[in-house]
DNA sequence: TTATCTGCAAAGTGTTTGCAAGCGG
DNA sequence: CCGCTTGCAAACACTTTGCAGATAA
């Protein structure tokens, strides 16, 4: 009882977050763009336009036209995992990097220190005035996969 | 004179070190594959199927196969620079990353030490069994565009 | 009410597949 | 001559664009 409260609770504080984010990106507060962004938020990987599409059963269109919108609003990252298609994070993560299992592709997230290091690295090799990102998977076997 | 001689002895060489490396891989030796090795082998950053295509006057589905081949011989890599299409480098090219300028889009390469040290951080981090590889791209904004 | 948002249809772009004709060994 | 290679047409998958009806403010 007292757990579904709390849930509740904060469920309701979730979403009251979200919608202070959007009026204060001067975006109306639809419900797809409450559902989009509370999947992001609980995402535990980066997310492909389907499966938010499906999730939140409203047309693949629309979710593309929001995640551009967030992108733009610098509220949503757009990840290249691999060729085929975009994955979407909240650019409010920490910067992390990530681990895909060439088997069956698995995702998770790596932390890695020093990236000032890195890219300092790189900017004295790269002879460019400035180095702004970078990005950097890693690609192997998962313990389960092994 | 010289210099012109030179140049022709060095070709001959390279175009039999060529058909070599397709013999030996039991490709047939032909025009397109001729070219389109030589093409990788004096790029000075990743190239786009379609340039290659215009290059060599070939159909461009024809490229897109024959590069699948040389991947899967082990010859050719390919990157992933942006979402929208795949480049291609020779695989024999030490381990490197890249930098790419958002303004002009210009690539250059950047050595980075330390592989090593990067990819066991990841391992120790990611619960995985092994890492395989992996990709690191440098974004940011080159001298000329600065 | 009005500007923004949504869904559907269709176009755009990179990549893959099928098949008949051409060519290397 | 045989089997690999090529070019063309078409299929495919992901993404973007256009537009009319729906909806948040």
């Amino acid at each position: 009882m007292f757990y579904n409260l709390i849930m509740k609770t904060q469920c309701l504080i979730h979403t009251q977050k979200i919608t202070k984010s959007l009026k204060f990106s001067k975006l109306k507060v639809t419900p797809i763009r409450v559902k989009l962004l509370d999947i992001l938020e609980h995402a535990k990987k980066p997310v492909r336009v389907k499966d938010i599409s499906k999730k939140i059963k409203s047309d693949i269109v629309t979710v593309y036209r929001n995640l551009e919108n967030l992108i733009l609003l610098g509220s949503v990252k757009r990840i290249f995992l691999d060729q085929k298609e975009a994955y979407f994070e909240l650019a409010s993560k920490a910067h992390h990097h990530h681990a895909i299992c060439q088997v069956c592709g698995l995702v998770v997230d790596v932390k890695i220190l020093n990236h000032d290091k890195l890219e300092n690295s790189a900017l004295s090799d790269s002879n460019f005035a400035t180095i702004v990102t970078h990005s950097l998977e890693f690609f192997g076997i998962c313990k389960k996969c092994k």
